[in-house]
DNA sequence: CCTTCCAGATACTAACGGTATCTGGAATAG
DNA sequence: CTATTCCAGATACCGTTAGTATCTGGAAGG
């Protein structure tokens, strides 16, 4: 217990360090080529250790991937409320968060990874569970970003924030599924269904 | 050769009744217990033969899949004619879908089988390829269907029939990813999405 | 300085998709 | 009717993978 940690790489910090490398490799790995082609000794390898440092930092796979989803989420969410930040008016936020929802789908690797984790949590009750928590945080996000916009704007809504944000994350995943097999969907109905759901015009 | 086939148990009827009987064990258990979690082993001994019989059958276990997925579709498409030709009136025929859709979503085997199978034939182009034939055909559908509704009772659209199919498909396959997560997913906003896309007031 | 402890390495198992090979009996030729 | 061919399905095997059990080197702590 040095009072001055000067150059203090205590046994926690280098875990850390350690469960970090794993995330930041495991989170290239599972966008590029999805979770189940991805294996653990892969994951280890490329990150410098052998497989026994994943089953020391994590319980298993499956919980690898929901620490690697919550640094994307973290980002995503990030990326979001910066786009609406930097922005004042409804039409400049609508656009800027449709040009966000076009980008993340156009290359849905992130889409994919959530929707086949989806598949993989399924088998597992706790999974399901702790990943449906997530959904519903993003959910919230959502909801209460079109209640700002809703309220800003005095535009008419035809259904409540919670469903529009349900229909619109629903929406997302599903285009984000059918983009990742076949690129000639057209992702643009994303942003002229949501106009739809907050009664503006078509754009 | 003979002329009149009595009890003609010729060769290839016996293997496309072996066929049949792989499809209709898969198609239960993939419903039952996903894709991945259903081994090739397990198929062929529920259906009384070893895995040899599938791969006679059968180039992989994903070309399975496919036949499966054709097995259902066949049937889902029946069902949703069936409930357009049952009823006459626009309400009527969009309040059958709407049950039909509640019925798919509110216990959605099939949606995830759908969805986790996208997932494995993101891995190779081929099957991504044939999968995606598949969708474009269930859209097309889809679009048939939206034009009858809306020619015949002269409703207005804000998008052609083939961006409304897209909203709608993607709806259903993100709800059903969800829901088979989440059973507390509000379903309901596929019918009142459906209804505000084709310029009808809500339910 | 010596003991304890644990992050990570190593070695293993079971399960799975897929391949190579074999075989018994139906199909066909003579 | 007999002999030969052929192939649907069985059997035996392989490589890969998630997961488990065990070991070890070096930091933590007395």
């Amino acid at each position: 217990m040095t009072a001055i940690p000067e150059r203090a790489v205590t046994r926690a910090e280098r875990q850390a360090q350690t469960r970090g490398t794993l995330i930041k490799v495991a989170r290239r790995l599972f966008l590029a080529d999805g979770y189940a082609a991805t294996s653990l000794d892969r994951v280890a390898l490329e990150a410098g250790f052998s497989k026994g440092a994943v089953y020391s930092n994590f319980k298993n796979k499956e919980e690898l991937c929901l620490a690697v989803l919550d640094s994307i989420h973290e980002r995503q969410i990030e990326e979001v409320v910066a786009a609406f930040r930097d922005h004042e008016t409804l039409d400049e936020r609508l656009e800027a968060f449709s040009a966000w929802a076009r980008e993340r789908l156009g290359r849905p690797r992130w889409t994919a990874l959530e929707v086949e984790f989806g598949s993989v949590a399924r088998q597992s009750p706790y999974v399901a569970s702790e990943l449906a928590k997530r959904h519903t945080q993003v959910r919230g996000a959502i909801a209460a970003l079109i209640d700002v916009v809703v309220e800003d704007a005095g535009v008419q809504i035809s259904m409540t924030s919670e469903q529009a944000a349900t229909v619109l994350l629903s929406l997302g995943i599903g285009l984000g599924a059918q983009r990742s097999l076949d690129p000639t969907i057209d992702v643009s109905v994303f942003a002229a269904t949501m106009r739809q759901l907050i009664g503006l015009p078509p754009h």
